[in-house]
DNA sequence: GCCGTTTTCGGCCCGACTGTTTTCAGTCG
């Protein structure tokens, strides 16, 4: 029973009480319950036990109890008691976009629909549109959204979406240029995954611009095609929205549309407070109807009384409070990075020689770089053997003589066993400039054994950083179980830098976590785990997690001069 | 059901679109 199992228990309650027509806002409080859950790494069972669960927000007195009880019993009677008054195929029916719980409940209630083709056969019988309020096309819209089901497309990852995004911003560019056009949404704001791309111009010639959108080459399918707003569907699949304002409403508009939505939810709250009323057109006076607009983003923010909120913070995760009080953090940019300590070469499952990847990153203006190819243990990897290491070491420290204007340190990315050794010994392990110890195999242990595996391994004074904590591959694999934050305080105890990964199907650590890990005191580092030297590039991804985290420049290990990393490689400060 | 730099009670984001109705409910983002 983990954070994830309670709001899933939130969640589902939250969905029964919809099925029941309850109040919105008893719904909202089991929703939000279940996110707040959701966002922290603290483990329900430690705030349960020493009575803290009341103190995370969003959890009140009620739901607290409900949580205790669901911890000590393993059930909610209150849960059970809506399970029976709604079977499980009905709340089915609620994942099916544009069925919402008013219809799920009618077609259960009066037509006995418990299930997605149940409802497929009352809407074709005719049945489903003779219930009043319905009709003929609302019996056709549910057909279409059943339709609609089964090839569902999938959100795609950030790194995936980027280069499609700005693909698609330069063809336009080419065609009809526009100084505004800009990406909002999830992609704005830098989210591990996006599930369509919102875009946000201004143009004297809407409809020459519309025009040339819906006929750019990737577009694949033509969605709308409206004078202030088109959508399309490109050949990779992702749905892209193209919107055209007029300027004096752009600062409003790109707000707006690049949300989150919990953290628009939050402002507008905020602003109410004020008497001020938000949309996408301006800020309304409550007391005289007046409407402001606004050109530029930052001057919305202004206006109410914040700071200008960096996209990547407005998950309504405090940043407003904090933008109210002036202590938003300066975040790291991909400009502060000073160098990559996770990089392979083709002495293990890299593409190229060393050298090129030395080449690669003195390119990109780094001050440093760490070869890190795999130990033995990783068969698949082409693992190196100790005296494999020791030969690579010899090239290695050949080449940086070579490559005065970067330093090249002698790296491993070490594997670290089921039981917590490592792969190399000791007197190996000494030898190296810079050690990743990471976990590849024995995913399956319990959550005790990869927390003792894991931290055992953070203990070995050898180990500079933990790669890829949590073993996560996006939309493929789980992160194994492991107790994070016994792992982050173990990370600050032993001076143990831990990874931001920027492969895009890893960022591992996640946004979440890597915010929790600073706030107990540990450092990151934000590797791009290359195996080629486009790779290289991803660090861009990673870095945005780490804004995402809250991250500054302080908190980046790679973003220290190489005096200070070494520095704090002796003695655990720059 | 939760919450508080105007509140421990009285609030709780906002608008577009659709389909069904003549003023609104449902759904979505």
């Amino acid at each position: 029973m983990n954070n994830a199992d309670v709001a899933a228990a939130l969640d589902e309650i939250a969905e029964l009480l919809e099925l029941r027509n309850e109040s919105t806002f008893r719904i909202r409080a089991y929703q939000n319950a279940s996110k707040a859950l959701t966002g922290i790494t603290e483990d329900v069972r430690v705030l349960a036990d020493s009575g803290r669960l009341v103190d995370v927000k969003g959890v009140g007195k009620g739901i607290a109890e409900r949580i205790e009880e669901l911890l000590s019993t393993g059930k909610i009677g209150y849960l059970d008691d809506l399970r029976r008054e709604f079977p499980a195929g009905v709340r089915s029916l609620l994942a099916v976009p544009g069925i919402g719980p008013s219809l799920a409940r009618r077609a259960y209630l009066e037509l006995g629909v418990q299930s997605l083709e149940d409802l497929k056969l009352a809407a074709e019988s005719g049945r489903l549109a003779e219930l009043p309020g319905l009709g003929e096309k609302s019996a056709q819209n549910v057909l279409r959204a059943l339709g609609r089901v089964s090839k569902r497309e999938h959100r795609i990852s950030i790194g995936k979406a980027m280069p499609l995004v700005e693909e698609l911003i330069a063809d336009l560019q080419a065609v009809q240029s526009l100084p505004n056009l800009m990406p909002a949404g999830s992609l704005r704001r830098w989210s591990p995954t996006i599930g369509d791309i919102d875009l946000m111009a201004t143009s004297s010639d809407p409809a020459a611009v519309m025009d040339a959108f819906v006929n750019l080459p990737q577009v694949r399918q033509i969605l709308g095609h409206g004078a202030t707003k088109s959508s399309v569907v490109t050949d990779n699949g992702l749905q892209v929205d193209l919107r055209i304002v007029e300027e004096a409403a752009f600062g409003s508009l790109i707000q707006h549309f690049t949300g989150s939505r919990d953290h628009n939810i939050e402002l507008r709250e905020y602003a109410l407070n004020m008497g001020l009323s938000l949309n996408e057109y301006g800020i309304t006076a409550a007391s005289t109807g007046a409407v402001r607009m606004f050109t530029d983003e930052r001057e919305f923010y202004r206006a109410l009384g914040l700071a200008w909120i960096e996209p990547e913070l407005r998950e309504a995760q405090g940043e407003i409070r904090a933008a109210r009080d002036g202590t938003l953090p300066h975040l790291v940019g991909v400009e502060d990075v000073r160098g990559d300590l996770h990089v392979h070469s083709d002495w293990s499952d890299g593409a190229v020689p060393i050298e090129s990847m030395i080449t690669a990153a003195e390119d990109r203006g780094y001050a440093y770089v760490a070869i890190t190819d795999h130990s033995g243990g990783i068969g698949v990897a082409n693992g190196l053997s100790p005296d494999r290491l020791i030969e690579q070491m010899g090239l290695v420290r050949q080449l940086a003589e070579r490559h005065p204007r970067i330093r090249v340190l002698c790296g491993s990315e070490v594997d670290i066993r089921r039981d917590g050794t490592l792969d190399f010994p000791d007197e190996i392990l000494a030898q190296l400039d810079w050690v990743v110890a990471s976990v590849h195999s024995g995913f399956n242990q319990t959550e005790e054994q990869m927390t003792a595996r894991i931290i055992r391994a953070m203990e070995n004074p050898h180990v500079d950083a933990l790669g890829h904590p949590t073993g996560r591959l996006i939309g493929k694999r789980e992160p194994y179980a492991v107790d994070l934050e016994q792992v982050f305080r173990a990370a600050a105890r032993t001076h143990t830098a831990l990874e931001i990964n920027s492969f895009p199907e890893r960022l591992d650590l996640s946004d979440r976590h890597a915010r929790r890990a600073i706030e107990l005191g540990a450092t990151l580092v934000v590797d791009t785990d290359a195996h080629a030297p486009a790779h290289l590039d991803n660090i861009r991804y990673g870095i945005a997690m780490a804004r995402r985290a809250w991250a500054t420049a302080d908190d980046v290990l790679n973003a220290y001069s190489f005096d200070a990393l070494q520095a704090w490689l002796r003695n655990g400060e720059p």
